[in-house]
DNA sequence: CGAACTGTTAACCATTTAGTGAACTGTAGC
DNA sequence: GCTACAGTTCACTAAATGGTTAACAGTTCG
């Protein structure tokens, strides 16, 4: 799931309409905003984040409401931090040494 | 530089490798490990990463030794925290309503 | 009912992506 | 000098991506 999330916030106009999202639900009206994209566009792009499980849809009446699922994005989340606690404490093993050297 | 930066991560080979070199750098046959495909494929990964600022290359006679640029991917980690962040916030929000419901 | 509105599907196109094998560049070491 | 080694570049393919317009499906409302 981490693979697709990742592939889901790789294009820009799909990581604007997480943010948008972030701030709470929407339609689709809403999230397509002023990109300068046809209405299909957005169409596929939603469909990119809703296979991807980063967003869900409830359809009321002619509105889609879409929302985020916060879980899906807290794994992509928590590999990248994940990944900073790794690389923060290599990078103070280096600072260490080079402490230990200047002595 | 967020933008290139997700769509470097947006593959699981290069994702391997990024986890690779977050522990330390290493030379490309070192991260190519074994993910079965050819050498010119690992070399196109790095590419792509070592273009988006995710990566940086030092050649060493035969060898070229790749490092984590964590100031790139500092940048998108922060965005994704900073997502995270607001969405909390809004459930949070949700929750008190819930809660104040309850009463 | 019929028109306007919200959104998706279908068919198509151009570009990018991910991979391949073969050939090449440069370094190491006998 | 020659061979082995580390890695890239080239030329090519197949599939995926991102976009378009035109047509469609369902909902709302006068």
């Amino acid at each position: 799931m981490v693979n697709s999330s990742f592939k889901a916030l790789s294009h820009p106009i799909r990581r604007q309409i997480v943010e948008r999202l972030a701030a709470g639900p929407a339609t689709v009206g809403e999230v397509t905003g002023d990109f300068g994209v046809s209405k299909p566009a957005i169409s596929k792009h939603l469909k990119v984040l809703e296979e991807s499980g980063v967003v869900t849809r409830v359809i009321d009446g002619r509105n889609h409401v879409l929302s985020l699922r916060t879980e899906t994005l807290d794994e992509a989340t928590d590999w990248m931090v994940r990944q900073r606690e790794i690389w923060t404490r290599l990078f103070d093993v280096v600072e260490d040494h080079l402490k230990e050297e200047q002595r």
